[in-house]
DNA sequence: TGTACATCAGTGAACGCGCGTTCACTGATGTAC
DNA sequence: TGTACATCAGTGAACGCGCGTTCACTGATGTAC
């Protein structure tokens, strides 16, 4: 950045063959913007395109159009929420520990990234292809809860409802309390979050 | 209606000194339009005033701005859910089954308004005035729970966590499933929501 | 009873804006002969 | 080694659109004298 001029940055054109590092570049730009103005529909081709250094004609020989470019966005995000939630698990040998653990990560990763967090679980409807089958990434997150329950129930804890509906409940529970966050955030804090999401959980426990 | 000639109807002006009436036609036009089209900002003054059948530039001899109807139509709806709520209320004498009766409506006002209820507690700021002090409508929402629990209280009934605690808790729950069926409706009903809130009103009693 | 004027409800036309998308293009780098 | 051509990354300019908002206005109804 030493031709920092105070004008725009020229952006250097990728070399042959390397055509695809651009769709990279977009995506990460359009993770950025969503982290700082985190409003709804604040993403746009046009941003992007202006923090990518592009035109916006560029961005349609990598996505087919806008929704597409958004569909990117939240793969990209549910995988790394899901990488926080994993590797928190695997940082703990409590068998409570660890879903206090995956559920703490989780509000992290919401607090941190509140565009996207909504972009994941807003208004979009994240339906899975084929009928009724179950459904998007949400699913598999939910499933990482559950498994973290029978883990309890197979090292003696008991519960208070079946270790599926314990899981639902403490998800649903925890996404309510960060969505009011994000809503909402007075007198509020990351701590007091975390401290509802224990209180939760000790209540399906016991 | 029965100058309907396929054509836009004629709309009458209000008769001399009534011109406060246009101000309820519009609000109630953007709540009809919430309800329709639920997207968050599907709500434009240029179509309120296409619904209502005026001019766009006569919307602001009634309010100010775009946000100043948005305001309008938010506190609107805090009224009504706080009315249904106090309605389920009073007809209910369980002190348990009035609990109940109040989540069960918070409910099916959430269920059959999506557009409004999205509006109310998704991404608006609803900040209080004043520094730090309570908060909006929303507050007052969660009071009637308090209320509720403190009844069950005075009743004999124990719960398994403060009163004020145990309705945040009901509350924060309720709202993330209603929240998650409003963006992916699959394989969920009316009824399984409502199960749900029961499930977690009885983990926070006994 | 008439008339000049004020007040009211509501409008038509225009403004500037940023958006998503398209299309024919440019210029550099590779490849075939 | 030279040259014609193909392929690639990326662009400039324009399109039509709907938006929020402004401003000078119209025409009906009331009021003062």
């Amino acid at each position: 950045m030493t031709d920092e001029t105070g004008l725009t940055a020229q952006r250097v054109r990728n070399p042959w063959g390397q055509g695809e590092r651009l769709r990279t570049e977009i995506l990460d730009a359009a993770v950025r913007l969503f982290s700082e103005l985190d409003g709804e529909e604040a993403l746009t081709i046009r941003g992007v395109a202006r923090a990518v250094g592009i035109a916006p004609a560029s961005i349609y020989q990598h996505f087919a159009d806008k929704a597409a470019l958004v569909r990117g966005v939240v793969e990209y995000d549910f995988e790394r929420l899901s990488a926080v939630m994993r590797e928190a698990d695997e940082s703990v040998t409590d068998v409570v520990g660890r879903v206090r653990a995956q559920m703490h990560a989780y509000c992290r990763f919401a607090l941190a990234n509140p565009g996207h967090y909504r972009l994941m679980l807003g208004n979009r409807r994240v339906t899975g292809r084929g009928g009724g089958r179950p459904q998007g990434p949400l699913r598999s997150i939910v499933d990482a809860v559950v498994a973290a329950f029978e883990r309890c129930e197979e090292a003696g804890e008991t519960l208070r409802l079946p270790a599926d509906r314990a899981a639902v409940m403490v998800f649903v529970g925890t996404h309510g309390r960060v969505a009011l966050y994000h809503s909402n955030p007075l007198n509020d804090g990351a701590d007091r979050i975390l401290q509802f999401v224990d209180e939760l959980i000790s209540l399906v426990l016991d």
